[in-house]
This record gives C-alpha cells, sequence and structure tokens, in this order.
DNA sequence: TCCATGACAGAGAGCGCTCTCACACGCTCT
DNA sequence: AGAGCGTGTGAGAGCGCTCTCTGTCATGGA
C-alpha cells in the first residue's frame, strides 16, 4: 500500500519508516513521534488511530536516525582489557557482567562489549568510545598505564572504572572496588588468631591495585613478616602452584598461606598435598574471591574471602547511569555519585 | 576558528564534523569523505592536507549519521538467553565470546551483548533486533521453543545459533555445535574398552540438544543399557552430586560414570570418595568440556571429551560475517557458508 | 460580540554523513 | 585542431528522525 517511504531491508521487503505510519494513520510525522515517543499532548482517538497503524505495519523506529538528533544512544560500553587473555575467562568477570546487565536491562540501556586483546586494540576501542557509540562507559582490570580513561576523558564521555586505578586521570574518576584490604586483613587475621606462626602469602600481580591492596593487607597483619613469606603470582592456578613450591622451599616451617584468589588457593591445597602436607592440620589456607565452581569445591572445602562480584558489577552500572542522568545540569557536582568499596566477609569453610 | 559546524559534546566542548575538516582543508565534504574511506581516488596533495586537518581536530566520524546512509552498523548482537542464571556464570561461555570477539574485532565490527534474564526481556530483544541496530546475531543457549530465531527471521536479520536447534525455524538457518554425539562416544567407548561392564550416565537437561545428543552418543555404544544406569541432571555440580549419589543407589555395582559435563564430573568424584569408591580403580569416570579450571585440577586430574570452545565461537562469528558479505548477491545461495559441527577428542588423564 | 487563552496538530528545518551526478581538466588519438 | 576519454573534485539530495515554531480550533471572560 505506501510503497514509498519506507526503506529497503536487508531481505528485500520494506521496513516501514515514521513517514509511512502517518499516510496510513493520515496524520503527520510529527504526531506519529509523538505517539511512539510517549504520545502526550495528543488526542486519545489519534493516539489510538496512529497505534493501530505501528502495530499493522510493524514500525520500529530507526534508532540511527534518532541517535543523530537526540545525540542519546541508550547504550553502554564495557571495555575489557586482557592482553593476558586470562580476565575474561575467569568467572569473577562473567559475574559482574551479569550484574551490569542487569542493571543496564532495567534502564532500558544496552550493553556492548569491547574487548582489548592486544595492544593494537586500543586505538580501535579509542575510536569506537570517540565516536559517539554509547552514552558512557565500563572500564574493566587496567593496568597500570592504561591509556582508556585518559582516552575517554577526552572526548568526555563519562566512566566508571571496576577496581580502584592507579591514579585518578581526572579528580571525579569513579570506581567500584572490593575492599581488597579489609578483606586480606580478615584472612590473615583469621590465620593469626588460629595460632599460626609462620604466615606466607601468594600474591597477584602486583601491578594491579587489586594485588598491590591485598598485600598491604597481609602486612597490616604482619607488618615485620618475612619477605621470604611473600611470593608474587599472577591470579592462576598455574601460577599459585608454583608460588606455593617456592614457598615451601624457602620455608618449610610455613604453618599457613594466605592465597589472593581462590584460584591460586586450590592450586595451593594441591601442591602442600604433594608435599605431604596436611591441610589445615598442618598448614592453613585461606583463599579470596569465593568462587562458585572453585571455593566449595576444593578438597577440603575451602575458607576465603567473599566479595559480591554481581553486585559490583551492578553498582557500577548504577553510579554510570546516575551520572548520565545529570549530566551537565548545574548542580551535577553536588549531586554526583561518589566512588564505592563493596565490603568484604570470610566464609570459614574447612582449610583454615 | 571552525565554531560552526560542529556538534555540541557532553562536556560542553565542541566536537568536529565533516564539515568543519572540509573547511580546514579548504575542499568539499565529499573529499574528506573518500579521505576517510580510504582515500581512493584523491590526489595525494589534497589527501595528505585533509589529513592533517583530521588530525589536527581529532575528527572522528559520526556513526549514526554513517549508519543512517549505509544501512549498515558494523556491529553485531550476541544474545544469551538464560534465565537459570546459569549458562552465563559458566566459564564455557566466556570462552566462546572470547572467540566471538577476536573474530568480529578482526572484521572491525562491535560485538553487542544481550542478555535474556526473564521473559519480559524477550520483547526488549526483539525490538532492539528490528531496530536495525546490528547487522546480525549470534543466538546462544536456546530452549525448546525459544521465540528468537523466529523474531529475527521475521526482521530479515541474519542469524548464527551456538548449538543445534531442536527445530530450524528457516530452511537455512545456521548453527555451529560440537560433535556432542561423537564425543559421547568417545567418552563411553573408551569405558568399555577398559573393560567395564556397568556403565552409568549423568546427564545434562533434556530439553537441550547438547544434553540429548550426550545421551544418544552413550546409547550408541550400549544400546541394551539398564535405564536405571541413566540419571538426568542439569550440567552443575550441585545437580552433578546429587545425581552420583542417586545411582550409587540404585545400581551399588556400577564400575563406571560418564558425566555430561566436567562440573557434574567433579561433584561425581566427590560423592564416589565419599562413598568409598576408588577412582579410577573400582569407578572410572569420565567427564565432558575439559575447562581449563576443572578438569586439570580434579583429584584424580579428569579424563573428559575435549571441544574447542573458543574455536566454535569464532566460527560462528566467521560464518554470520560471511553471510553478511555476499548478503543478497544474485548467488548467495550458492556461495553461502553452512552449518558446522567442531569434532571432539577424548584426553586421558586419570579418572580413567 | 470579540479577543485572550490553551490544547493540539502540522510544516519544515536540520542532525552528520554518503553517494550519485555533473563538471572541469589534462591527456591521447584521429 | 577537435573529439573522446579518464581522473579528480564539488554540489546537492537525501537517510529517518526530533523538535521548534506556527497555525488552527474550541473555550471562557470582558
Amino acid at each position: 500500500m505506501t510503497d514509498e517511504s519506507a526503506q529497503p531491508q536487508r531481505n528485500g521487503t520494506l521496513r516501514p519508516t515514521l513517514e509511512a505510519v502517518a499516510e496510513l494513520a493520515g496524520v503527520s510525522r510529527a504526531t506519529v513521534s509523538r505517539v511512539v515517543n510517549g504520545g502526550t499532548g495528543v488526542r486519545a482517538t489519534l493516539r489510538d488511530r496512529v497505534q493501530r497503524a505501528v502495530e499493522e505495519l510493524g514500525y520500529v523506529p530507526n534508532q540511527a536516525a534518532r541517535t543523530l538528533v537526540t545525540r542519546r544512544n541508550d547504550a553502554v560500553a564495557v571495555v575489557v582489557a586482557e592482553p593476558e587473555s586470562r580476565v575474561f575467562s575467569d568467572p569473577f568477570f562473567a559475574q559482574q557482567l551479569r550484574g551490569i546487565g542487569k542493571e543496564l536491562s532495567a534502564a532500558d540501556s544496552q550493553l556492548v562489549l569491547l574487548l582489548v586483546e592486544d595492544s593494537g586494540d586500543y586505538q580501535r576501542v579509542g575510536r569506537y568510545l570517540a565516536g559517539g557509540h554509547v552514552d558512557g562507559a565500563l572500564l574493566f582490570s587496567l593496568h597500570q598505564d592504561d591509556p582508556l580513561p585518559a582516552m575517554a576523558h577526552r572526548v568526555g564521555l563519562p566512566t566508571v572504572i571496576g577496581g580502584r586505578p592507579w591514579a585518578a586521570t581526572d579528580r571525579d574518576q569513579l570506581y567500584v572496588d572490593t575492599d581488597n584490604r579489609g578483606g586480606a586483613r580478615l584472612a590473615v587475621g583469621h590465620l593469626a588468631a588460629l595460632g599460626r606462626r609462620c604466615i606466607a602469602t601468594i600474591t597477584g600481580p602486583l601491578d594491579q591495585t587489586s594485588a598491590a591492596d591485598r598485600l598491604d593487607g597481609y602486612r597490616d597483619i604482619l607488618p615485620d613478616g618475612d619477605p621470604q613469606l611473600i611470593a608474587e603470582s599472577d591470579f592462576t592456578q598455574e601460577g599459585g602452584g608454583r608460588a606455593m613450591a617456592e614457598l615451601l622451599a624457602r620455608r618449610p616451617d610455613l604453618d599457613a598461606v594466605f592465597a589472593a584468589s581462590d584460584l591460586m588457593a586450590s592450586a595451593a591445597l594441591r601442591v602442600l598435598r604433594e608435599h605431604g602436607r596436611r591441610v589445615p592440620q598442618d598448614v592453613a589456607v585461606v583463599g579470596f574471591d569465593d568462587l562458585e565452581s572453585v571455593a566449595a569445591w576444593t578438597d577440603p572445602p575451602l575458607t576465603t574471602v567473599r566479595q559480591d562480584i554481581e553486585d559490583m558489577g551492578r553498582l557500577m552500572a548504577r553510579l554510570l547511569l546516575r551520572r548520565l542522568s545529570h549530566d551537565g545540569g548545574a548542580d551535577a557536582a553536588r549531586h554526583s555519585p561518589a566512588s564505592v568499596i563493596t565490603p568484604t566477609r570470610l566464609v570459614v569453610r574447612a582449610t583454615a
């Protein structure tokens, strides 16, 4: 019927436009637009007529056209920098993503996932962020000199960072982080309270703030500890196993280990067993993360520090959305949200 | 300098447009556009001049405007339906996503992740897919009566499905699946070859083709097996443990178990130990998936069926991109890609 | 009775980009 | 010398939508 004023579609059929709906309903484009966007200020009879036309034609607004004029995308980018490929296969991140997804979809925003595999990708991602595809960005697993926050700031894109960044590029750079230091204190304090005298730790990569903060927590409790009791590792099982073996070689007398991730703790458990140590009788072990598929399933079940990962993701999304909403307002600074540190708690199972 | 012909930006600064670049370079919009899109057919001197202007202004094309006229988004949706919240925290999916991300970014396409949490989300996602935000979609973890493939087909959006769908809505609906049946045959065949006589299986939820296919593979090897040896479960550790206990109660004489996922196998291992069975001496166990963080770290290390998960993701993306590229061509059908079944292989460790 | 008022509806100007078309120019071929 | 050609470049028409501005009509008060 209204063959003109409709856009060609991939499969050859025509996709209806505002124009087509307007024609069918016998009104102007403006009126259809009003109805589609809430329908206020349109008489009921007309509104119904338009709605029927929309229905009949199966009209769906073209987002590109809309974005072009409104400058809103209703989309948020999630950028994951993981040159080492590790971060992403980690259930940790998946859970955060879930929280983010829930929160964004509640706000009718889309989640655009950008993966940075190698350094060449930074350019691509930077272009994307600058290209106005998204209203804001959530940045993950940044390294010490990550260029992304600065890029985003340059193009004026609101961002929230997952995990405490090393340095704030921007006075009011928002971030959400776990209380890594407090959690580590909880873990090490627990070991000390059990009467353990020689408490070692396996750290994550110390160029990440989460790893550094957990080590700081360990030192808070053991300020005069032997540096031999600290083994730097990388949060993975392989690395954790190696670190455990090293610690045993350096200090065979150790009677407790705080591993800064559950994956490392699970590997430590195995290495301890291979070396004839009983857990927890000879050596007590505490992990960090409380990953569902790991902590409760080690043998014996792992005592660990729990963080509500999904909630962190949710929080990040909420922070960003809130910032977007009072964007530019005169009192933006006054009402603007602040960074959040989520609490941790100790989950005592059988290894300590 | 060129204060007009620039778009206002979130943070108050102006974002340069084609027009601004053209003015600065002293050429027309068309020429700038040509340079930005490859630069063919433009004299070198002019091209340089334009490129300098682009640089100086920090010009980035506005994607919405571009999409509006080209009807390409250079973006692909990945839709994950996971009402049960399980699928997503599964490392399985994360790995696939990685493969997809790599392949898409190589093609300069963006990955837009859509999560379907509850049935209300279907509408939102459907609207999004119909709204022309993306050039195609990758659909995951569909249930028997999932409306998404039909929705996508209706609006003419090319799709590739992850895992074999129950029924093809469309003659040439593409999908990528693991050789679940063959993998199961490998596993059960191995157990039989070891001389095991009473081989049980723990299945996934049988309304998913992957679970059903793995059970079929089991039956291929044991066509006359006792139905008592088959316990339906849900791919999770909790479910796997329950199923294992049930099997032991029904058939205490079982001497082998094929668990249709590594998570279930790891739980089975623990339950077997709790019941005083030695693995593999008393009961041999084979899993499925070869998840990095699980299979190699159980005690003893799990014999399992390996599938290249990341590669599956990569394949899906490639299939979709190829379909998009000869979209509409007269010989689309002739050259069009076909669905793919990726091979599996048995990884023998210590449990069988 | 006439004008001020408010509630709707329509006309039309862009948003920033791509792409077709027409034109200009320098060259070769007859 | 003139026609024909190929290569660059510019002008301009949209893509589908939103939003301001203007116009219309019914209502109520002076």
